[in-house]
DNA sequence: TTGTAAGCGTTATCAG
DNA sequence: CTGATAACGCTTACAA
């Protein structure tokens, strides 16, 4: 058996209710003698108080839900790095859930996480933008933050935190043109994808705005799909330089451009989005968009533990900016 | 204010017990109307049990704590995802702790976890072996499971379950030798620790039942120091392959080749160890040896989940077999 | 087939 | 400065 308030309260010969006030520094007032005299033998005894018991008075449980598509999937392993670091800096503990992008599972983790009593959940949902999902996050009666995913109607009626997706591939792309290419292409994700049109977005407004072609070439955020578009645009145009609208398929690219014999940068410049970690490993580097999603993570949790002190609630969306990452995939052919 | 049995008790004019009862399908026998009407009564006020409350008399809470690290290492979002998915599947939920390997946040983690009153824990420690981490875990008298890092000293008295680093090492250069190489490099981790060590032995196993020389250089793990050992060691030697004890040192070498100008696999022939993703994404794709993180976790969550089961506990060390995944980065040369 | 009541380990209220 | 005692929401003998 466990070592309870209980038994602290017998051996050091007071009430629980003194061994309680101790334990939480409640200045009611204790006579610094028999607070030590306590905390000796909690030392003594090793003993630690049941948050369950807790939690069930207090209201509160001190632990977040963190439900996402997939932790494999290379972008969330940073934001949970984010999420965890400010969580625990405030106390807060923090319930991981893999989704899958599967609605039944979400459904199944936001009922649990209830069940869990967790004060807050931080919410990263299926690509495709369905408003069922927030209701079943509404419904739960828990606060929650979007993050990641969501973005896409900009006066979201729910509190977010996002990725400037827009801002992002403007960018790239004109960063780009910076370097005095004319013929730029983009690969671009799954158009229905909220984060993936938005990219497509900032680089229409680049391209735009220099008078230069639009030319779109889908890669469905995938390596496979990207080499196999890459392959068949390269050798027809006279593309000199290409705006991958994520890491991966820059990777296919690479792949494609490498078995065409062409050079990157020399004979290709290719600009990615993400900034994932493999990144470097590339032969040149990859210059790419970076997202923070360790920021990503870190303000969400923030958010959400602010509100959760907060009386009045108030909605709020934030959205981070993105950054061009120069390295060596990218050069001028002025 | 939440829905509690109360609540659900007195709408549908029983005693708690009865919803209890038909909440936690007990047998006790309920007339089939009864139940019925509770039941829709729960689903009408949605209703979800407090598993806080449940816990404390249960003196269960159907929760695991992971400490891990990093998650932002790639190693571990698989193994993560491993313990998740089992876990989940017997109904646990898991809280996720990143250490830095850091003792102290390992201890405050360990604490923090007992209070929360976790039924397991799953244990990554520290890369270099140190008995403190475990009486640290002992003390807190919850179950745990070593996973990964321990596995160096064979009659552990823990649980755990690791991946054979020696057996892999030793796939990796036998697959080197069958191809014809003889001069074989091998680019080493920090000798300090446990897993670089036994990956040293695989390799020297290999190479001595072959009668050739053994040639150690190392790479401490890292990217860049591999690529610095590369530069100095491929120019001077006729060193035809390398086994990398891990793909991010076979990235090292890759850009070190491809700056030397030398061709893989012409010139050079690599073999990585652990397959993480970036892997594939690499010209050409690296051949390397498999540790399945997933199954690494997904067999430590199935262990420590059987073990709360049994009344008897009973020391079990779980070895896992890695595999060899040939792709592009090797050839002949017989 | 159902209900009463004790108890899980805390905190909070109120009294002394 | 300290202590009884109720309460949190649930499960579980034991009764009926």
């Amino acid at each position: 058996m466990r070592v309870t308030i209980k038994d602290i309260a017998k051996k050091a010969g007071v009430s629980i209710t003194t061994v309680s006030r101790v334990m939480n520094d409640k200045l009611g007032g204790i006579s610094q003698e028999t607070k030590e005299r306590i905390l000796k033998i909690v030392e003594e005894m090793n003993y630690q108080p049941n948050a369950l018991a807790r939690s069930l008075v207090t209201k509160q449980s001190l632990t977040l839900g963190l439900v996402l598509p997939n932790i494999s999937n290379p972008f969330f392993p940073e934001m949970v790095r984010g999420v965890e670091d400010l969580a625990n800096h405030h106390g807060y503990s923090v319930f991981l859930c893999n989704t899958d992008d599967d609605e039944e599972k979400e459904k199944h983790y936001i009922q649990l996480l209830k069940e869990k009593y967790v004060d807050g959940i931080i919410f990263s949902s299926n690509s495709r933008y369905s408003e069922a999902h927030y209701e079943i996050l509404q419904k739960a009666h828990i606060p929650f933050v979007l993050i990641d995913r969501g973005e896409e109607d900009g006066n979201s009626p729910y509190n977010g935190v996002f990725i400037d997706n827009e801002k992002g591939a403007y960018l790239a792309t004109k960063h780009l043109i910076d370097l005095g290419h004319e013929k730029i292409a983009c690969m671009t994700g799954p158009k229905e994808v909220g984060t993936a049109r938005r990219r497509i977005l900032g680089y229409q407004k680049a391209m735009m705005e220099a008078n230069l072609p639009i030319l779109l070439e889908t890669g469905n955020f995938r390596m496979k799909d990207a080499y196999t578009s890459a392959k068949k645009l390269l050798p027809s145009n006279e593309i000199s330089a290409i705006f991958a609208s994520n890491d991966v398929m820059a990777c296919g690219i690479y792949q494609a451009a490498y078995e065409l014999g062409m050079n990157i940068p020399k004979d290709l410049s290719v600009v990615g989005f993400d900034d994932i970690q493999l990144v470097e490993a590339l032969t040149p580097k990859l210059t790419t968009i970076r997202q923070s999603s360790y920021t990503l993570g870190k303000t969400a949790a923030e958010m959400i533990i602010q509100d959760l002190k907060k009386a009045k609630k108030e909605t709020k969306v934030v959205k981070l900016d993105p950054e061009l990452v120069i390295r060596q995939s990218t050069r001028s052919i002025k």
